[in-house]
DNA sequence: GTCTATAATACGATAGAC
DNA sequence: GTCTATCGTATTATAGAC
C-alpha cells in the first residue's frame, strides 16, 4: 500500500482529533503531511468526505486494538476496565489524545450533514463496544448482558473524555474510573455468572 | 432587553446544536433569524466568538433548569435521575435535541482553539454537574460524594447522547438509564446516608 | 503519480450611509 | 439601531502540464 496515502490518512486523524472536521482544511492536511494536493485527489477522488471516512475507520480500529490490549492486562473485567480508563486519564493529560480519537467530534459534527460519515462513526462505536463486551463475556457475563453493559461503559468513557478534555485535567476520567470499577465489581458479585 | 438580540442568540443555539461551531456561518444565522448583519455586529462587537459564548451560556442555563425540573418529579435520586435520562432518550428520538444542547459539540470543536469558548463550556458543565449533585445531597449523600457521583452522571449522559444521536435511536440512552438507575439504587443501599 | 495554477464559493469582518 | 456593499481570506475542488 502506498506510503503517501497512509501519510495523508494519518495526518488527517491527528488534525481531526485536535480540531474537528469543519476546522480541518485539505490545504492544512497536505501541508502538514508533506504530500502534494494532486496526490490527495488521486487517492481520494471523492475528496474530503472520503478521506475523513478512511481516517475515522482507521482511528476506530486503532482505538479498538488499544482497548483489547489494555483489557488483556487484567483477568478480572472490573479491574481491567477501571485501569484502562485511568490510562486514558493520563493520556489526556499528556496531550496525546489517541484514546478517543477523532471519533466523537466528527460524529457530532456530521450527524445531520453526512450520511456516509455518520455510518462509519456508528460502525466504529460498534467496534469499541464489542471489544468491551467480549471482555465481559470472557469474564462470565451473558452476551446480552455484556452488550448492554458495554454500551454503558462506552458512554461513560466518551463522556469522561469530553469532561477531561474540556477541563484540561484527568480528574473527571479518574472519578469515572473509580465509579465504573465500583459498579462492575458490585455487578460481578450480585449477578449470576457462568465461571 | 432587545428582542433582536435574543432572536440572534436563540437561532445560534439551534444551529450550533444541529451543525456545530465551524459549520454554522454568521450569514446563516442572520438569514434564519431574520436579523440584519449590521445588528449582529452591533450587539456582538467581538463577532462570532462572543455570540457563541452567549449562546453556550444560555443553552447551559436552560439545560440546568431542565435537569432541576426533571429531577423534582421524584423524591428518590436514583429514580429521578433514571427517569430523567429516559426523557432525554425520547427527546433525541423526536429530533428536538434540547437535552444536550450545543454544549458537547462546541466544547470539543474549540478545546484547542478558543480559550474563551473553552471556559464557558467548562462553566456550563459545572452547572449541570451541580444540579445533579444538589439532588444527591438532598437525598442524603455527602457533598463530596455527591460531586463525584454527579461527574459520573454527567459523563454517562453526555456519552449516551452521543451514541443515541449517532445511532438515530434512543436505545443507548435507555440502556444507560437502566444501568445508572441500578448503580444509584445499589449505592444508596450500601452507603452511609444521612437521612 | 505528482505538481501547480486556478476556478467557484463561502467565510468572518468592516465601512459608511441612513 | 439598522442596512448594504464589499474587502480579504479561507475553503473544496478541478484542469492540465509533466
Amino acid at each position: 500500500m502506498s506510503s503517501t496515502r497512509d501519510q495523508i490518512i494519518e495526518t488527517t486523524c491527528i488534525l481531526l482529533e485536535a480540531q474537528g472536521y469543519h476546522a480541518t482544511g485539505l490545504n492544512q492536511i497536505i501541508a502538514k503531511s508533506g504530500s502534494p494536493k494532486g496526490s490527495l485527489y488521486y487517492y481520494f477522488p471523492q475528496g474530503k468526505e472520503e478521506l475523513t471516512a478512511e481516517a475515522i475507520a482507521r482511528s476506530g480500529r486503532i482505538v479498538e486494538r488499544n482497548i483489547r490490549a489494555g483489557l488483556a492486562n487484567n483477568k478480572e473485567p472490573a479491574e481491567a476496565i477501571a485501569n484502562f480508563v485511568r490510562s486514558i486519564a493520563q493520556a489526556v493529560e499528556s496531550s496525546s489524545f489517541s484514546a478517543g480519537g477523532p471519533l466523537t467530534t466528527v460524529a457530532l459534527e456530521t450527524v445531520n450533514s453526512s450520511e456516509r460519515l455518520n455510518l462509519v462513526c456508528r460502525e466504529a462505536y460498534g467496534w469499541l463496544r464489542d471489544a468491551f463486551a467480549e471482555k465481559l463475556v470472557a469474564g462470565g457475563y451473558t452476551p446480552e448482558r455484556a452488550t448492554r453493559l458495554a454500551t454503558f461503559i462506552v458512554s461513560v468513557i466518551e463522556g469522561g473524555i469530553i469532561l477531561s478534555r474540556t477541563n484540561h485535567s484527568g480528574d473527571p476520567l479518574r472519578h469515572v474510573a473509580d465509579e465504573l470499577g465500583d459498579y462492575l465489581r458490585a455487578a460481578s458479585n450480585t449477578e449470576t455468572r457462568v465461571q
